[in-house]
DNA sequence: CTCCTATGCAAGTAGTTACTTACATGCTAC
DNA sequence: GTAGCATGTAAGTAACTACTTGCATAGGAG
């Protein structure tokens, strides 16, 4: 058995445990069974728990393919570019969903968790200004506030995000892409002129 | 000393503490001590710890007062009465801030809170989709997808509060009345034909 | 074959947790 | 003033926690 595999099982592990029931609430033991793995191993390998959730929060460091894949193939059509944007902001979140929940439910004791994770907002705020003062530029989009356009957008996607992850469908069974591109509409018709 | 007062400081340092750490991590013993209490006088009162949160669930269970304001004073002007449900949502969310954290903390093992909290937009959406009909029917909104639109402002507000609740000013620093009335005012643009 | 590394297994430790019991004390209502 | 109720104090328990140590074993690399 490679020394890999057995790390990652045990990552895997921890990762859906405290995502689920917080760090305290995961134990080690818990962790351990899981991963199928003695609870030694998670010793051996990571030292302690802190480790443990450290070596998950590297694994998580921003890597930036949010902005890159909003920089490909823009088409300076208002509702065909936002669209893209936040089905793209949608799908990453849904990947490092457990890593967002754990950030939600760690921040207070991990303060690290919630700067990593509010790099997300941050990158894809700045990249949203940039987009709006250039179609606004092109005189596609009529004079606004753009930081506040562009945190509105983010809060709108943001929202949904959380709307599916945490509530299922108890809110609405409308499928998550009609309802992105509802709201999407709605939104870059507001800022057309 | 009054029973009321004492059961009242349990109930907001457990408040405090469960959310900040989530209840695993909140101890019988840092409650009794934020409350300046015995640890024994909490099992006294509660029997023990999941009474505790018992209680402090009961008391946050949904009370009608956002869909009560939201029916008082209707304007019929879309920005305007829009904007209105908008801050007394974010007032709303603001004021159990406390209770909405421990529900995204604790809604794996404790899942009668998130319905508890799931029941917010739910009422809101109900109330605005009825709202709209009766815009559209006034001939003030073009036709959409009520829903979508109801949960997309929903979306929209959820994503304000928790940006401000959670990250505070580290995405942006634009005050939250001005950035509701921006994102208010390019919705309500996007829903008028 | 023979190291070496990764892992399992067994046993244990010190600290913490929720919770209990028994008794003392002080305030309030009658 | 006394009976009763809410609280404090002290001591303890059983279970669980993160973490350690020592030894056995299996598989791969040289």
């Amino acid at each position: 058995m490679a020394t890999k595999e057995t790390a990652q099982r045990i990552i895997d592990a921890a990762l859906q445990l405290i995502s689920e029931k917080g760090y305290t609430a995961a134990t080690t033991k818990a962790i351990a069974d899981l991963a199928q793995v003695n609870e030694v191993t998670i010793f051996r390998h990571f030292g302690n728990k802190e480790g443990l959730l450290k070596t998950i929060v590297d694994k998580f460091s921003y890597n930036p393919i949010l902005q890159k894949t909003m920089r490909e193939e823009v088409t300076w059509d208002l509702e065909t570019d936002l669209t893209r944007f936040s089905m793209q902001y949608f799908e990453y979140m849904m990947s490092i969903k457990d890593f967002v929940m754990i950030g939600f439910k760690e921040s207070m004791q991990f303060p690290e968790i919630n700067a990593e994770i509010a790099n997300v907002p941050l990158l894809f705020k700045n990249e949203l200004i940039h987009y709006f003062k250039e179609m606004h530029h092109k005189g596609k989009i009529r004079e606004v506030n753009f930081e506040a356009a562009a945190l509105s957008l983010i809060a709108l996607n943001f929202g949904h995000f959380i709307s599916r992850a945490r509530l299922g469908t108890i809110v609405s069974t409308l499928p998550t892409e009609e309802l992105i591109k509802t709201s999407v509409a709605i939104f870059s018709r507001g800022l057309t002129s």
